[in-house]
DNA sequence: AAAATACTTAAGTGATCGCTTGACAATTTG
DNA sequence: CAAATTGTCAAGCGATCACTTAAGTATTTT
């Protein structure tokens, strides 16, 4: 019952994922490749993979015996217009809370 | 061992978190009324504000028997940075990618 | 003071997570 | 063909998660 925000924050929310996207942001790369510099097995770092392709944030494609791994960036576009559409309505509001500060300031003067 | 972003992203990686949030977007509420739209008990309620809380996303403060939560936006920027570089690494280097293929076709002539 | 309100704590439970090891493809390479 | 490379599947395990109910505490209200 999870749609494609709940996935892809719960995808960048574990440090192993983040690192991977971070690679990723650098160009394509294998399994193998990805799983060189972690700290884990090669089936967790697929576990990972699997997370962050069922989120959207990544695709895959296998040639011969070779999956390379590349960023989709629509998913990381969503993501970042939620975060910012509320952070610029918090501000708006804190903006409004002002105006009406100052307006009951100058009433009272 | 998790650092703030990782707590951050996990927090808004669940659909009632991301709820309370987006309600906190339009103002401070309390406990209870952040409560009242959700299909939950209010202790369910607590332990999600809890995890807002440690992430950085809310800070509370309590009055008489009244919890007020507001948005605490740093991290709400902080998060969106992150998703926003990752995305111009991206787009980045997919433009040098292009100019590459631009280049090689040039010297093909 | 009694009752209502608003939150808090604790204990428990079933589900999901992050990872492991071990076995098993499928595809090159020597 | 044999060996090495690259990835995949499955079972299992301890930890964390998202709740629940029940029993508090602190603060107003009547």
């Amino acid at each position: 019952m999870l749609n494609q925000l709940d996935r892809t924050f719960q995808a960048l929310g574990d440090p192993t994922r983040r690192a991977i996207v971070e690679r990723l942001a650098d160009g394509p790369a294998s399994v193998s490749e990805l799983a060189a510099p972690l700290p884990m097995s090669l089936p967790a770092v697929m576990l990972h993979l699997k997370v962050l392709e069922e989120s959207g944030l990544v695709v895959s494609e296998k040639k011969g015996r070779v999956r390379t791994c590349r960023i989709e960036p629509m998913m990381l576009s969503q993501a970042e217009r939620w975060v910012g559409e509320r952070r610029r309505m918090w501000e708006r509001n804190l903006d409004r809370l002002g105006a009406f500060l100052d307006e009951t300031a100058e009433e009272r003067k």
